[in-house]
Formats: structure tokens, sequence, C-alpha cells
DNA sequence: ATTTTTTACTTGTAAATACAAGTTAAATAA
DNA sequence: TTATTTAACTTGTATTTACAAGTAAAAAAT
């Protein structure tokens, strides 16, 4: 495992107001504490404060007011990355489910893979798995994952029900994602999709296809994800 | 028209590296001059050069790397629908041709609309219009706007073939769009939008409910997007 | 020639400071 | 009472300074 890196003030405080907002210490519409407070609160100067609210911001948390203040905007519900509204009722993790349906395997590249890979990449071979994930228990995405194999000693005998990807490779590798790339389409459900989202084939899916990058330059996550946007809608912020 | 803002100094830099990355001056694996350079070169300090920065990495027309520099990324050529990051669209202007199905219309809301709207929004009716977007030649999207008839005299009097509504509403009311939420589906293509977009019926089409947020607080742009995914995909940085 | 160390870059984090500009409510004047 | 002005907040922009940390190439040692 990899010696502890010093997590910076800016990111600190960003943790702690986004675990607020997340776990309704801040509701939706409600006033953040004001910069200067923050600075006081947390002892850090305005700039750094700043710092934190700016990634907030950034990730649809808050909405920033000149002369008013920072305001919490509405949850967005975290799969990974992905982010995911019903069309009324709030999702909790709990509702969350992974299923595996072929368990992590070290295999080569897909010939035309769907985005260009390095040469490191290539020789390394990669960790495929693929899994369904259901909300409230109907299978709302079902999501290919490739990450190349390097060193990442013994992830193909981890425990993967019900637990992030993410989630293991910060804790066991110390690899986080930093952010990344999707191509997003609609297109008829294969045989194959439609059996595990229970639909009809060549009903309507959407198809991300995604390349994370992370806290290691050279090593990056592909997934291909299909999704049941029936009931739910896949959400975002620009 | 309304008086000139004075724009940012920060703004100004990222307006400028941004063209300079689309128009090719720094294509896609070049370094951009140092932080340093930028500041001799605009005559701004390290925070400022770093305001712009951040903006273009998050915008993912650049990606940072301690002790190396800052490389320009994979140009988001496909359709930047996702990432109005910035004042101006991420398309080149070029391929995109505009048609109008439905004139700009002053009319009441719709019943159940996509979004919940405010009371002032509710009383002011809204404008609407319906338009089809080509690339090269290819209908591609179709796309349903509303705005609230707040302050925009004459607005259903105006050209708007081939202009973008952003750039109308930027030139001649000084409106900016500065982010927005979206949800995003894939649903078969219904009759109407099969035929504008020349997919068979109930063909998969990506359909984007947009609410924009602008520089005037209270108004806000609103657009159903039907698009077609079959040549190009929607492209988005996270 | 090869390896190691140093050096000179790069971006990242953080403080202290100042003023501009938008918002709101209290204080004031009509 | 009502309208206006003022004052006290808020966030936005910008400068200056300092050091930490990552990268890459030159310099030195083997």
């Amino acid at each position: 495992m990899v010696s502890p890196k010093t997590i910076p003030q800016y990111r600190r405080l960003y943790e702690v107001l986004r675990k607020h907002i997340m776990d309704g210490v801040y509701k939706e519409g409600d006033l953040l504490p004001s910069e200067n407070e923050l600075c006081q609160l947390y002892g850090m100067t305005r700039p750094t404060v700043r710092q934190s609210l700016s990634s907030l911001a950034n990730g649809g948390y808050i909405r920033k007011h000149q002369g008013k203040g920072s305001i919490v905007h509405h949850l967005p519900q975290d799969i990974g990355i992905l982010s995911v509204s019903g069309t009324t009722s709030a999702v909790g993790d709990r509702n969350l489910k992974t299923k595996i349906i072929v368990k992590p395997v070290l295999k080569p590249w897909p010939n035309d893979f769907m985005f260009p890979l390095s040469e490191l990449e290539k020789e390394s071979g990669c960790i495929y798995m693929e899994r369904v994930r259901l909300l409230d228990d109907d299978p709302i995405f079902y999501d290919i994952s490739y990450i190349a194999n390097i060193n990442l000693p013994r992830i193909t005998a981890r425990q993967f029900e019900n637990r992030s990807l993410f989630q293991i490779l910060r804790d066991h590798y110390r690899i986080e994602i930093k952010g990344g790339d999707q191509r997003i389409k609609a297109i008829p459900a294969s045989q194959k999709i439609s059996r595990f989202l229970h639909l009809k084939k060549d009903q309507p899916v959407l198809h991300l296809e995604r390349k994370l990058e992370t806290n290691n330059p050279g090593l990056f996550l592909y997934s291909s994800i299909f999704c049941n946007t029936e009931k739910y809608s896949i959400f975002g912020r620009f």
C-alpha cells in the first residue's frame, strides 16, 4: 500500500461540507455559512475557503450568488460519478445494489477498443468485469468495466458485491478518480442487454462510453454502460 | 442596448486561449506556455492566470500536470452541447446550421412543464420556438426552446436563422448562460421527431431536458432536445 | 558508458491584503 | 406611512509573497 499523502486544507473543507450537504445538515435552499465565517470556523484564509466552495459549485452541490451567499443546490445522487434522479422519489445509497455477472478476470484488450490505448496498457492486459446495478431492485445499469493491470495485485480476488469499484481502488490501492470523458448515445437494446435490464429487444437504452482518469497518470478506468432510462433519468450539470 | 460591462482579466485570457486552441494555434498534445510566461505575456499575476487555466481545464480544453505544464486536450469537436462552459458555444460554427420550424411566438406555458416554474415566469408567458440543427447538412438536433418573456422586447421579431439563440440573447440583451442542469434519457422517436431527424419511427433518440441559468437571476432558458446519435455522439466531461 | 545527483524548471497550496460589486435590511427623509 | 438613502453585510477580482512538490534534463560521479 502507498504512503498516505497529506490532504490539502481546501480539499478537507470540501469533503466536510460535501458530507454535510449529503447528510442533510444543510438542506436544499439553505445558505451555507459565509466565506468569512468558514475562514474562522476552519482556520483558513478566504482564498483557501473559496477554492473549496468553487469545487462544490463545480460539482453542483451549491450555487454561489454575489452579494447573497452560497446556496445548497439539489442533491446529486451519485452512482460512482454518474448521477441519477428519479422522477419523484429521492434515491438513497441503500437502494443501490450491485450484482456481478462476470467476475473480475485478467484478459487481453478487445480489438477495436472504444478508446485508444497506450503501449503500456496494451502490454499489461486488462482486468475485465461485468456488473448489473439495481435501484430499488430494478436493474438500471449494465456496466462493463476495463482497467489496465498495472500495479493492482490480487484485485481479481477481491469482493466486489455491493461495493463500488471506486471504493476498492481507493481503499486498497489509493487510486482516486479525478475526472474523465464520456460519449453518450441512444441505441437499441441488444438481446443480452434487454435481458439483463428487463427490456424488450430494440427498446432504446442510453449508452455511455467513459474514460476515467486517476491520480495515477497512465492508469485509466474504462467503462461501457448501458442504462435503462424508462423510470430514471441520468442527471448532469454543466 | 445595455452598458458594456468590464470583462475580468481572467475571463479575457480564458477566451483568448480557448480561441487559440479551437483555431489550432495550440494543437492536441501541445504544451501551453507556462503560467509564469502567460503572466508576462498578458501582464497578469499567477493567481489570475491560474484562474483562466482552471476554467480551461474544467471545460476539458487542457489537462494540467504538476511539474510538467498544461497540455492541450482532445477538442470537444463533436458537439459541445454538454459543455456550454464559457460565453460562446464550443461547437465549430462553420458546419452547424439552424433551420426554424416554428418561429418565436409568445404563448402560455404548457401544463405539466418539464421543470417547475416561478410565479413570475408563469405570469410572463413563454417565448416558444422549434428549430432543427444540422451538422454537415444532416439533421442532428430537434430543439424546442422556452424562455420566459421577461425583459426581452422585440425578440419574436428577430432573425434566428443560422444564429445561436445564445448569441442573440448575448448581443441584444446582454444575457449570458452561466450553467445549468439536464436530464438525459433514451426514448423511441415519435412520428414527428423521426420525420425531422430522418429516422425510422421508434428508433432510439437521445432526449435532453435542460434548464439553463443566465446572469439574470430568475431568468432561465429551457429546452427539450431530441438528438440523433447514429453518426455523432454527445460528448461530455466531468 | 552508465548511474546518480543536482539544478532548474513546472504546477500546487496557502497566506495576507485590497478594493469592486451585488444584496439586504436598517436608518433616515419625505 | 412611504420612499429613499445609508450601512453592513455578501461574493468577485486581483496583487504580492512564499514555499511545497512533481518533472526533466543537465551535471557529476561511478
